[in-house]
RNA sequence: GCCGAAAUGGCUCAACUGGUAGAGCAACUGACUUGUAAUCAGUAGGUUGCGGGUUCAAGUCCUGCUUUCGGCACCA
C-alpha cells in the first residue's frame, strides 16, 4: 500500500485536496471553522468545527459533488505571505486560526493560500490550480478530539485521498477493498480459528479447535527458544491482591482499566492485567547472589484488561489475552548485553516467520508531561540513552517516539501495520529501574553488599492473540505447515477402490504426528479439492489406482496448481523436514 | 468512553416510500460413483440482536440497552 506522506507529489496533491474539501464544506456549512488538515500516509483529513452539526458518511457524496464543481471551475491556488499582524487581523473571527498563529514562533513566515472565495492559513506547498484535483475520494467521516485531547470538544473529521489519475485512484480503492479480505476477523471466522459470543462477553475470544492448535504450537515454539536462551519458565495465578498492584504502582496508574476488584471478607483481588508484580515477588522469594544473575523468569500468562469499549478489535485488542512475557533481573552493567540478546531474539523469531514489514520504535518519555512517570530525570535520560546506544551498536533502524514510554521506563517496541492499517505493537522490550525499587529487590554483589538489580520486561510474540491476528493477515490465512491446524488432506479418488489405501496413508501420517484430515465423503473429487483449498490446507493428497499400486502419493501444495507424485516414504521425509525446520 | 453507522436462518446477502420474511452456500435425506476449486433432486431451518413504544398493521418508524463496524481518545 502506497504511503502518500512519503511521496512529495502525492503529499502536495492531498494537502491541496484537503483545502478544496474545506472550501466545499464551507459552502455547504457556512458556519464551519477549520482546525488542521494534514497529509497522512493514507491521504488527508481535515478537522472541522460545525457547531452542533455533524457530518455523517451519507453526507460525503454531496461534499464530493461540491468539490468536483470547484475542481472543474479550475481556480488558481494563490500563495500570499502575511505579517503576524495581518494574519491575526485576517483571521480575527476564527479562534482556531488565532490559536495556530499564536502557537507559531515569532520569526516563522506566515503564509496563506487562496482559491476563489476560499482562503486558508497554511505553510504549503500546494499544486498550482484546483484543476489538478479531480481524482479524489472521501473515505470516512468521524469525530476527533480538538488537539487530540479527550477533555476537549469533539470536532468533525473527514478523511479522503487524492491521486493524479483516475487509474491510480481506482487501483488504490481496490487495494483498500482487498485489505478487507485478509482482515484477521474475517479469516478467523472462515477458518474456524476463534469466535466471540455476546453472552460470553465483549472482547473475550474463544479459541476453536483450529485456533488452539496454532496457539499451542506457538507457545511451544517460543518456550523452546527461550529455554535455549536460558529463560526459566514459571506459572503464576491470574489473580492478585489489590495490595500487590498498589505496591507496583499499577493501581494508581491503571485501576480504571482493570476489571474491578472483588471484595471478600477483608480481602480484595483483581484479575491481573500484567505479570510483573507476580514475577517481582518470585524474585524476592529467595536471596540472590550476583552469580545468579541474569535471572530470566518467563511465563505464558493470561491477563485481563478492561479495555475501553471502542478499543476492542477482534483478537488484536481483547479483554482477555495471553502474553509471552518475561522479566529479566540483571546487574546494571549487564543491561546492554541483555537488551541486545532480546533484540537478537526478536530478529531471530521474525526471520523464522519471514516478517519483513516492521519497524523498531524507541518509545521515550513525554518531556512535557514528566509527572506521568516514576523516577527522576537523570535516571530517565540514562536509561533512554542506554537503549539508544545498543540500537546504534546493533545497527538496527529505529525511530524515536516521545510519550510512548511505560510509566516505569523507556521501551523498544516493534510496530507493524494490520491489514486495515492499524499501527500495532507486536514485540516490546522495556527497561525498568522503578519496580525493583518499589519491591525492594536486591542481590548480593562481589563485596557482600546488597545492590539493586535492574529489570528488563519483554514480550517477543507480544500477546499470542495479537500475534495470531498479525500472522493470519500476513499469510492471508495460509499458515506455514508447522502451524497449520490441518497439514494434509487425504482424498481417495473413489472410496470403493481407494479408501483402504487412503486410510493406510492417513494412519502413517498420523503416527508421525502429522495433522491430517481424511475426506471420505461421497463427494466429487473436485468438490473435496475445493474444500481443501478454501481451508488453505498446505498439502492435499489425491490417491487413486496409480498411487495405490505404486505406493506413492500425488500432492498439490497450497498456492500451486502443480501435481507432484512421489513415493510415500519420500513424502513423509519431506513433510517431516518441513515441519521440524519450520519452513 | 466520545462521534457516526450497522445488526435478517450456521455463512453471505435480498425484502420500493410500513402491508404478515426470500435466495445461494452449509446441514439433513435420497439418487449419482466420479482423477484436482462447487453433481442433481428433495427436506428442514427465522417471535428479523434484546426490551419498550407508535400504528388496523413494524424487518421497515420512535426509544432504551447489547454487540459489531469506521474513526477519535486510551494501550502497563
Amino acid at each position: 500500500m502506497i504511503d502518500i506522506k512519503q511521496d512529495e507529489r502525492l503529499s502536495k496533491l492531498n494537502h491541496s485536496c484537503a483545502h478544496m474539501m474545506a472550501q466545499a464544506v464551507k459552502r455547504l456549512y457556512p458556519n464551519a471553522m477549520f482546525w488542521v488538515g494534514p497529509v497522512i500516509s493514507e491521504g488527508f483529513y481535515y478537522d472541522i468545527d460545525l457547531g452542533e452539526d455533524v457530518i455523517k458518511e451519507e453526507d460525503l457524496p454531496k461534499i464530493e459533488k461540491e468539490m468536483k464543481k470547484i475542481a472543474k471551475d479550475g481556480k488558481r491556488i494563490v500563495r500570499r505571505e502575511l505579517s503576524r499582524e495581518e494574519a491575526l487581523e485576517m483571521f480575527k473571527d476564527d479562534p482556531y486560526k488565532i490559536d495556530l498563529i499564536n502557537d507559531m514562533d515569532k520569526d516563522t513566515l506566515i503564509t496563506c493560500y487562496s482559491q476563489g472565495e476560499f482562503t486558508d492559513l497554511c505553510r504549503g506547498p500546494h499544486v498550482d490550480t484546483v484543476k489538478e484535483l479531480k481524482n479524489f475520494k472521501l473515505l470516512k467521516a468521524s469525530g476527533a478530539y480538538y488537539k487530540g485531547d479527550a477533555k476537549n470538544k469533539m470536532l468533525q473529521r473527514i478523511y479522503g485521498v487524492c491521486f493524479d489519475s483516475k487509474e491510480d485512484l481506482e487501483k488504490h480503492l481496490a487495494e483498500l477493498e482487498d485489505a478487507k479480505e485478509r482482515d484477521h476477523r474475517k479469516l478467523g471466522k472462515d477458518l474456524g480459528i476463534f469466535m466471540f459470543s455476546d453472552i460470553v462477553g465483549k472482547g473475550l475470544p474463544m479459541w476453536l479447535p483450529n485456533g488452539f492448535i496454532i496457539r499451542r504450537k506457538l507457545s511451544d515454539y517460543i518456550t523452546d527458544k527461550e529455554i535455549e536462551q536460558g529463560y526459566k519458565h514459571v506459572m503464576t495465578p491470574s489473580l492478585g491482591s489489590v495490595d500487590l498492584y498498589k505496591t507496583s504502582g499499577h493501581w494508581d496508574h491503571y485501576k480504571e482499566d482493570m476489571f474491578p476488584s472483588m471484595e471478600l471478607d477483608n480481602e480484595s483481588y483483581v484479575l491481573r492485567p500484567m505479570n510483573c508484580p507476580h514475577h517481582m515477588m518470585m524474585y524476592r522469594n529467595k536471596l540472590h547472589s550476583y552469580r545468579d544473575l541474569p535471572l530470566r523468569i518467563a511465563e505464558i500468562a493470561n491477563d485481563f484488561r478492561y479495555e475501553a469499549s471502542g478499543a476492542v478489535v477482534g483478537i488484536e485488542r481483547t479483554r482477555a489475552f495471553t502474553q509471552n512475557d518475561s522479566h529479566i533481573f540483571c546487574k546494571p552493567e549487564d543491561i546492554k548485553s541483555e537488551f541486545k540478546a532480546v533484540v537478537d531474539l526478536i530478529l531471530d523469531v521474525y526471520r523464522d516467520f519471514d516478517f519483513k514489514d516492521y519497524s523498531f520504535r524507541l518509545s521515550l518519555r513525554d518531556p512535557k508531561d514528566t509527572d506521568k512517570y516514576f523516577g527522576n530525570d537523570e535516571l530517565w535520560e540514562k536509561s533512554e540513552n542506554e537503549l539508544r546506544e545498543v540500537l546504534k551498536e546493533m545497527n538496527v533502524d529505529f525511530y524515536e517516539a516521545e510519550g510512548e514510554a511505560a510509566f516505569y521506563g523507556p521501551k523498544l517496541d516493534v510496530q507493524v501495520k494490520s491489514a486495515i492499517g492499524h499501527d500495532v505493537t507486536l514485540s516490546t522490550v522495556q527497561l525498568d529501574y522503578q519496580l525493583p525499587e518499589r519491591f525492594d529487590l536486591t542481590y548480593v554483589d562481589e563485596n557482600g553488599n546488597k545492590v539493586r538489580p535492574v529489570v528488563i520486561h519483554r514480550a517477543i510474540l507480544g500477546s499470542l492473540d495479537r500475534f495470531i491476528a498479525f500472522l493470519l493477515e500476513e499469510t492471508k490465512g495460509a499458515m506455514p505447515t508447522w502451524l497449520a491446524p490441518t497439514q494434509v488432506t487425504v482424498l481417495p479418488v473413489k472410496n470403493e477402490y481407494h479408501l483402504e489405501y487412503a486410510k493406510k496413508v492417513d494412519e502413517l501420517l498420523r503416527s508421525n504426528h502429522v495433522r491430517t484430515k481424511l475426506d471420505d465423503s461421497d463427494e466429487k473429487l473436485g468438490y473435496r479439492m475445493r474444500e481443501s483449498q478454501v481451508m488453505k490446507i498446505p498439502y492435499t493428497l489425491v490417491l487413486g489406482n496409480n498411487e495405490r499400486d505404486e505406493n506413492t502419493v500425488t500432492y498439490r501444495k497450497f498456492g500451486s496448481q502443480e501435481k507432484i507424485t512421489i513415493s510415500l516414504d519420500e513424502f513423509m521425509t519431506m513433510l517431516k523436514d518441513e515441519i521440524e525446520n519450520k519452513k
